[in-house]
DNA sequence: CTACGACCTAAAGCTCACTTGAGGTCAAGT
DNA sequence: ACTTGACCTCAAGTGAGCTTTAGGTCGTAG
């Protein structure tokens, strides 16, 4: 350990990835997308200020939510220049996450209760399933979202026989 | 329009990608790594019987549900070889789905409700928030999930100041 | 018979959010 | 001064789940 203490104002990379439990190689990458701002020592290392700190804590909370990093980019754009964020900054920001969240939550208990009543009658061909409004299931269930169906298809909406 | 009825019993894989909503090029993804079965035409063309239409919905919809691939290519492999699945075998793998669509869910209302209440005091950086059970959030939220957090990061849990 | 859309294969490409590797420099403790 | 771990850059790799491309064949309506 030849880092420690320096409670200098200026953050190591290395110093940073602990506070944050984010991989070195990960803030690397977020400051060359410009999702951090760093400053350089003579000799070429990153020196963060503090409040990346908040930034990082804002940007991993909303990959939880299942913002893309694009979305996160225009978010933290919508942060003032010039001047240090404020709670009132941030709390408008995440305060956009909230329908995001009630949409998801409320799709899969939508699907969840479908499921139920699919493995009641042992279908999942879904004769009677609303499974099959892909179109907003799809919408904003994140990655392994995908749809379930493109135009109606036909066939899986009336069972295969 | 040179294909059309043909209730011949097989499906071309026109036919199939058609009535399930899903490609071509995944459906022949798919038969090359064995999710679907198909025979050939004296021409090499495809043919697929009507009960890969219940396969694939069963892949789709457990897909919505957060499976992987690999996992739900475990789960056909318990179907029974030799003879078509019945109700009661689909019923089994699809009750699997449940508990982790309520872990899903709980999740994301863990969540929600923490993020409520650092709205609430404009913190983000979380002080007396739970969002600081990152092991669980991280378990089983899907892709976007990561962590928010390696090993108990002090900052993000104690705030920056 | 001919056209032409549907089909075929193999390999490469894509997106996202990073990670890894190779090759080299910086800086703090002793 | 030396050692050694932390740091640097740039390019390429990863993995999931497909899609796209290129070049060619099949099969049915007309």
């Amino acid at each position: 350990m030849t880092n420690e203490h320096s409670s200098t104002e200026l953050l190591t990379i290395g110093e940073v990835a602990e506070r944050t439990g984010v991989a070195v190689s990960a803030l690397r990458f977020y400051d060359a997308e410009g999702f951090v701002a760093s400053v350089r020592t003579a000799g070429g290392q990153r020196r963060f200020s503090r409040e990346v700190l908040r930034r990082i804590a804002f940007i991993r909370v909303a990959q939880t939510v299942g913002l893309t990093l694009e979305e996160i980019r225009d978010s933290l754009a919508t942060l003032p220049e010039g001047r240090t964020p404020t709670k009132a900054d941030w709390t408008r920001l995440s305060r956009a996450w909230r329908p995001r969240l009630d949409a998801q939550i409320a799709l899969l208990e939508r699907l969840r209760d479908e499921l139920t009543s699919c493995i009641g009658c042992g279908c999942l061909s879904l004769q009677a399933c609303a499974l099959y409004n892909p179109d907003d299931l799809a919408a904003s269930l994140g990655e392994g979202a995908r749809y379930l169906m493109g135009d109606k298809p036909a066939d899986l909406l009336r069972g295969e026989h």
